[in-house]
Parts: C-alpha cells; structure tokens; sequence
DNA sequence: CACCATTTGTTCGTATGTATG
DNA sequence: GCATACATACGAACAAATGGT
C-alpha cells in the first residue's frame, strides 16, 4: 500500500516520498514505473503522478524524457 | 498587474473584465493563455480562472475546448 | 517511408475540503 | 448561512516524442 488515504498528508506528497526513498536504495535500474503503471499501483490520478514526479524533477533527483520515461540523475 | 487585491470588484470580475478588453483590442490571435498561465499571470486560483472564462463563455465571447483551449469567437 | 504502441506533456471539466469575511 | 477564494484531486481529450514493426 503506497498510498495512506487516512493520513493527512497529500497524496502527491506521499508519492513523491516513496519514490525518492525507492531511489535512495537504488530500486530501479532503468526508468522509474510509467504514470500507467504508477496509477496502477497507487488509485492516484495521473494528474498526481505527474505532479509527484514534479516535486523530484524540481529537486534535481530525476528528470524525464517524452515518449521514454523518467529517469534518476547521477552523480 | 492584472489584479488589483486593493480594489472592491471581486477578482474573477477584474479578469474577467482584463480578458475582454484583450480580446476586444484582438490581442489574441490563437486561444488565450491556458488556465495555468494565468494562474502565473495573476496570482489567482485555477477555480477564479474558470470563473472569469464562464462569463466571457456566458456572453457568448469566447468558446472552450477541452484539451486544446479557449477561443475567441468570430462573427 | 508509413504505421502503431508507449510514454510524457498540456489543457479544460468537475468535485471536494478548507478558510475567510 | 452564504459567497468568494484557494488547494487538491480525479476525469477526459488532445498533443508531441520515441521506438519498434
């Protein structure tokens, strides 16, 4: 359950705070999981799925390409 | 500045007015600026955004298209 | 080259919860 | 209570880029 509908914390927060702890132990290799998948797994929207990645995008951890997908920076 | 928080007209009636006059001057030759520009130019909440369109949509100004825009009607 | 599936990007439509005067 | 405004979220449609067939 990625998503804790009970707490108070916003969605698109507790995404964005998932994935950047899936990224610090190293969980992908490629691309992060598509808006497809990720809507899949969390009920969210894709509206908040982009909005998640946005917050990492603007944090400088990963950064997206259309028509590929997302992908962490290194360095 | 678009709206002035000082003045007693309520801000959707301040864009919606700003937006009319724009258009009577043909400062728009494709559709508007989409919502979120707006939202930047303005300061105000996507909610008063749309609010502002739907007068000019109600006087018959402008029309909208979901996924591409707002237009000015001609004629 | 054309076509198509996948994926991210953009935009309007609608609903809900909260806060303020 | 009500109107205004803000923020979040979900839904739908359209657009653009990529890669494979």
């Amino acid at each position: 359950m990625i998503i804790d509908p009970t707490s108070p914390v916003h969605p698109y927060l507790q995404l964005a705070a998932h994935l950047r702890e899936q990224i610090a132990n190293g969980a992908y290799t490629g691309p992060l999981p598509s808006y497809e998948e990720l809507v899949s797994q969390t009920g969210l929207s894709k509206g908040v799925i982009q909005r998640a990645i946005k917050v990492l995008v603007d944090e400088g951890l990963v950064f997206t390409v259309q028509g590929r997908g997302v992908f962490v920076k290194k360095g």
